[in-house]
DNA sequence: CCTGTTGTTGCGCGCCTGTCCAACACGGGA
DNA sequence: TCCCGTGTTGGACAGGCGCGCAACAACAGG
C-alpha cells in the first residue's frame, strides 16, 4: 500500500503524476492506470479524488499551463518599464526549452470539442495569456488602438505559428518564429523596429 | 454481404465512411468498427484494404482537406486579376459553413506526433495552402518583400485565430476573424486598406 | 460449366478503457 | 486501548480497441 496522504496533497500528487505521463504520452492519451502506475498507487483511488477522467486532464492541463503563466508573469513583475515587461513577455513564452507543454495546447484545443472541463479550462488559460498581453500594453499607453483586439492577433499569431513547429518540425523554425513574433508585435502596439529584441 | 466493389471503389468507399465518423466523432476518435459500420460491412474489411488506421484516418483527412484546397483553387481560377484571386482565396478559406472541417485540422495536429501518416498528411496539405497564397502573391507583382514568409504568417495568423473559434466558441467571434484576417493580408502583401473586402 | 482469383465475412485474440464498490488498513480522538 | 472515519485497495463490470485469419461467395477467363 502506499502512503497514506493528506487529501489536498494527494490530489495534487495525482496532478503531478497525470502531469508527468500527459507529458510523455500526451494529454489525449493519458488513462486512469497510467496515472495510478505513475504514482504507485491504485487506480481506484484516482475516481475518490475526482469525478471523471475529464476533470484529472483538465486539472493536469490547468497546472502546466498556469505554472508557465505564472513564470512568464515573474520575468514580467522584474521589468520596471512596460517595454521591459513584453521583452519579458517575449522572451520568456517561448516553445524553446519545453516542446512538450505545447503539445498540451494542441491535445487540449483538439479534446475541448469533447471533454467539457478541459474545453473551459483551456478556453480560461487562452484568455489569461491575452488578458496579460492586454493589460501591459494598455498600461504602456502605446500607440495602440485597441490593445485587446492587438493581443488576440499576437496570441493567435504566435499560436498558429507555434503549431507549425511542434506539429511539423520541419517547416518553421523556432528562431523565424520568434522573430517574426517580435517584429509583428512591435508593429502591431507601436514601437520601433527592434525594440521587443532581448538585451 | 455488402455488394461486390472493384477495389479503387471499395478504397474511396472506406475513405469516405471514415470521414463522415470523423465528422461526427472526430478523427482521434474514429474507429475501424465505426467505419465498417458506418458502409455496412464487416470490420475486417478496411484492414484488407489499409495496413493501419493510422493510414485510414490520414487518407480521410487528405480527402476532406484536398477536397477544401481545390474548392477554393477553383473560386480563384475564376478571377482574372491577381487581387481578385487573393479576395476570392479569403472570401473561401472560411470555417463559416464548414466549421467541422476546422475540427479536422485541430485533431490532425494534435495526433501528428502519435500518428506518422496523419502526420505527414497534415504537413503536406499545410504547405499547399501556404504555397498557394504565396504564388498567387508573386505572381500579383505586389509590394511584398518576402512573399513566402508573409503567406506562412498570414495563414498561421488564421489557423490561430480560427482555432479560438472553434475550440472557445465565446472568445472570438467569426466575422471579427475574417476582418482582423483581410486587413493583416492587405497589410503585409502591400494593399490599399480595404482592397480584399468581397464585392 | 468449371475453376481460380479475390472481395468479403465474422469472429477470435490480447489488450485496453472509464467507472464503480465492497473490503481493507491506518491513524487520530475518546 | 479501542474504535471509527477515511484513505486506499484491487478487481469486477461492460464495453471498446486494432489487427489477423480461416472460411465463404461472387465474378472472370477458359
Amino acid at each position: 500500500m502506499t502512503v497514506r496522504m493528506a487529501p489536498e496533497e494527494r490530489r495534487e500528487a495525482i496532478v503531478a503524476a497525470s502531469l508527468a505521463v500527459a507529458r510523455r504520452k500526451g494529454l489525449g492519451a493519458t488513462t486512469v492506470r497510467d496515472v495510478a502506475a505513475e504514482m504507485g498507487s491504485s487506480s481506484g483511488l484516482i475516481h475518490h479524488y475526482f469525478d471523471s477522467m475529464d476533470e484529472v486532464l483538465a486539472a493536469a492541463f490547468d497546472q502546466a499551463a498556469s505554472h508557465d503563466l505564472a513564470q512568464v508573469e515573474n520575468a514580467m513583475d522584474s521589468e520596471s518599464s512596460a517595454v521591459g515587461k513584453l521583452r519579458a513577455f517575449f522572451a520568456n513564452y517561448s516553445i524553446s526549452d519545453n516542446e512538450w507543454a505545447f503539445q498540451l495546447w494542441l491535445d487540449a484545443w483538439a479534446e475541448a470539442s469533447r471533454r467539457p472541463a478541459l474545453r473551459a479550462t483551456s478556453e480560461r488559460l487562452n484568455v489569461a495569456w491575452q488578458q496579460l498581453l492586454a493589460i501591459t500594453i494598455k498600461e504602456g499607453g502605446f500607440d495602440c488602438e485597441d490593445p485587446d483586439a492587438t493581443s488576440w492577433r499576437i496570441i493567435s499569431l504566435l499560436d498558429g505559428l507555434s503549431l507549425q513547429v511542434v506539429a511539423h518540425q520541419t517547416t518553421l523554425a523556432r528562431e523565424t518564429v520568434s522573430s517574426w513574433i517580435r517584429s509583428y508585435a512591435e508593429s502591431e502596439i507601436g514601437l520601433a523596429p527592434g525594440s521587443l529584441i532581448p538585451a
